[in-house]
DNA sequence: GTTTAATTCGACCATAGTGGTCTATGTGGA
DNA sequence: TCCACATAGACCACTATGGTCGAATTAAAC
């Protein structure tokens, strides 16, 4: 990468990086075209490889550049002092949809990169999403209160279905709100049609108050 | 679709069927390449326009095959007489695992054919599809025995978490089982390891026996 | 055994798109 | 008037595309 993309404005190294993600994240590295790239970025081709030795260069930077925007703009954001995992998923709900709000371009990208594995990352790239991933994880699971649940039941398996819930709400939600601007949503009603999931979960999986042993 | 294509042996009729389902499942329709499925389907090229008039014709024959197949070899093993949700979603499962292991191709290419929506698709066939899911929906909702859940939460909302419990399970298979061949794998201890996770949810969802009210 | 018809193949076609280059033309400061 | 940087897009060799076509092979009919 050159170090006039730095020097850019703000809004054309923007349309840039968002052009550039989209096309890959909807086409994979090998069917994105450059030329559509530029296109949607509007700028002329030679300024991408002016910016960019090649497409590899620009993919790679790409990954860079969403692996810091994720830790600053997304991990940084989520403290794991709250012991109930109900409570905490629900803010860290709040942190990534605040997240996808501003920089949907990113986590899509990163979501196509952590399912598929890609040939074109080196070993120090690949070590640095593996630890993103291992951090995400810890980010869920460190420091929680397995007091919490009921005795009856293993608490290891709740937590996969209180997760398995979590990630179900996410996806129907995305699927009712499938061809909306993102930009305009009011998530405001889904929270609280949210909420009622989770007050399900805490009466079915929680201790009762009152509740010995 | 040509007659002849009808009267060929089975084997290379699968073999073309599997090229063509894989190829556009993994690269949608534009994307799809005919010489790779010539190619893979081991026949010349000129046969599979001889056969079939145009990739869109191909296209087209696959879904109604898909629809077709899924329709007789899937939904029509689904009996909705058991009304517990829970040993309903079980012995649909069940046929699922199975239809998968003979079918694979079939139930990826329907996936995302449900998924993004095809523009190559007419009218009738749209409406073919449609149905296709109304019946995936009633099958798995038509005739269920409310009265099993406690009266402190909403049934309708526990019906979905369930779902999600499912849905999130054989994700999570999938993921373990990501790069197995598909006709080797013994699906029997994942069986008992999703019996305990249907076990918590009974416990935590339905009413006590004893119960009163 | 000869003629006719149904199958099979892959070289070939025009076309479109690829990543990347290069030249010509700004542009802004000294 | 320089000169260095910045910009655009025509252009390049190359690859792959969906689809065609004539020649070869096989099967059937007489």
């Amino acid at each position: 990468m050159n170090k006039t993309f730095k020097n850019l404005d703000r809004d054309k190294q923007k349309r840039i990086i968002n052009a550039a993600l989209r096309e890959f994240t909807v086409m994979g590295f090998e069917q994105a075209s450059t030329n559509r790239i530029v296109k949607n970025a509007e700028i002329g081709k030679g300024m991408l490889f002016y910016y960019f030795t090649s497409k590899k260069d620009l993919y790679l930077y790409l990954i860079d550049y969403c692996i810091k925007m994720i830790e600053s703009k997304y991990f940084a954001l989520i403290d794991t002092s709250e012991r109930d995992l109900i409570e905490r998923l629900k803010k860290i709900s709040n942190v990534k949809m605040d997240f996808m709000g501003e920089h949907p371009d990113s986590m899509n990208f990163m979501a196509t990169i952590l399912v598929e594995g890609v040939d074109q990352i080196d070993d120090t790239l690949k070590s640095r999403i593996e630890k993103l991933q291992e951090k995400g994880y810890d980010i869920i699971y460190d420091n929680l209160d397995y007091s919490l649940f009921r005795k009856d039941i293993d608490a290891e398996k709740t937590f996969k279905l209180i997760q398995w819930a979590f990630h179900g709400y996410e996806e129907e939600i995305k699927y009712r709100l499938r061809d909306q601007d993102v930009t305009t949503i009011d998530y405001e009603p889904y929270f609280d049609e949210f909420f009622a999931y989770l007050d399900i979960m805490k009466t079915a999986f929680y201790t009762k108050e009152g509740d010995i042993k």
